[in-house]
DNA sequence: TGACATTTTAACCATTTAGTTAATACATTT
DNA sequence: AAATGTATTAACTAAATGGTTAAAATGTCA
């Protein structure tokens, strides 16, 4: 009558997968235990025997959350064999096609951070998170060289970061005010894409 | 033995400004009644016999909010006697250094407008807070006028919102990525204040 | 097959939480 | 000062929620 048990790990997976989709609608304080075991098919007291508590499941959905949205940041900053301008590049398409199949990531990151910045610091420690100022240090090496013209490499490369991920936690806000349709949505992404670094080119390139 | 009653008013005011403090810092669902009336100083069920409900109490303090993070906003995309030029850097400035004395302010915004993408319409709707297109208009027209380079308005408003909202939501990742200590953040917004200006007017103007 | 370990469930428990109630304090008006 | 309406409180309630327990189902392997 029972469901025959799941073959290896498997329930694992559901379980993960189920607490991601809850968790990054909803945020920790708004998800439900009983929401997520309903999603993965499953008892509530399974949450449990696979992970003790909210918090350690929380932390397991958390963690890869900042795996999947850091990742593309630190590829930019860091790989030691690209010039400035491919970095920027890649980094825009990388970032901006990578999160558009998950668009709730940057909201949830972001809220979750904001909610306890502590654990971010002690993720970076234990998932060594610290990330590589190659390109910082790329872009005022180019300045020194009298390539590029005298800007703040930081607030450069935040200006950067900012215009590729508020539009996936600023959608709404944005649509409203710019009267973007659902349907039009995907073409306005799409042209950011290789917008973002033109716009960055013009700042940063001598005419 | 009691205290003296609080002159007109000045009850639903404490309410008010401590169910902001906890609504901002925790959200909806992360925010406990029980808190409130502590910050207040006040008796739980007085919370309940000036604002009906949670919901209730909430939706004044989110009322509140978006007002005072779209004014901003609005005033830029509107006012009819200004530059192109004055706009944007109004803008910047005025937003800037408005949300610097309430930082969270964008961040709980956005969060529970992609809590319930709803409100956001219906508070659209009662609050009259249809968004002028008169820079969006102005930008084109410049355009047309060869007065400026070919970019897409929208684009360009969405980056210029973008830079200049982002640092209040994503700090602590900015901090952490970029090495910017609590003691240098100021200066590193500060100086947002001017940049961002300069950039766009980099996209926008002919060389 | 049957003993043993692992996985899964139903039912339960303790605590937290939004909301209510009924009584009390206070101010105002007569 | 008595009467009346408003503001405030302490104590309570019902539902929701995270977590536990003990038993049942399932798989493994001697």
């Amino acid at each position: 009558m029972k469901q025959p048990k799941q073959p290896e790990e498997a329930t694992e997976k559901k379980i993960l997968e189920a607490a991601r989709t809850v968790f990054h609608r909803a945020g920790y304080d708004g998800a439900r235990m009983q929401e997520i075991a309903d999603e993965a098919g499953i008892n509530k007291a399974l949450l449990h025997y696979y992970f003790r508590n909210k918090d350690k499941l929380f932390e397991a959905v958390f963690r890869e959350a900042l795996r999947r949205n850091m990742i593309p940041l630190m590829h930019m900053m860091m790989s030691a064999d690209t010039t400035v301008e491919e970095k920027i590049t890649n980094f825009a398409r990388n970032y901006i096609e990578t999160i558009r199949r998950n668009p709730e990531l940057p909201g949830f990151i972001i809220h979750e951070i904001n909610r306890n910045p502590q654990r971010l610091v002690e993720n970076a420690k234990t998932e060594g998170l610290v990330i590589p100022q190659t390109l910082i240090v790329q872009i005022g090496e180019g300045i020194e060289q009298g390539r590029y013209n005298p800007v703040d490499p930081r607030q450069l490369v935040v200006s950067l970061v900012s215009m590729c991920i508020f539009p996936f936690i600023g959608r709404p806000m944005i649509q409203m005010a710019m009267q973007i349709s659902e349907h039009e949505w995907d073409a306005f992404l799409e042209e950011r894409i290789t917008l973002i670094p033109q716009y960055i080119f013009k700042i940063l390139h001598k005419l």
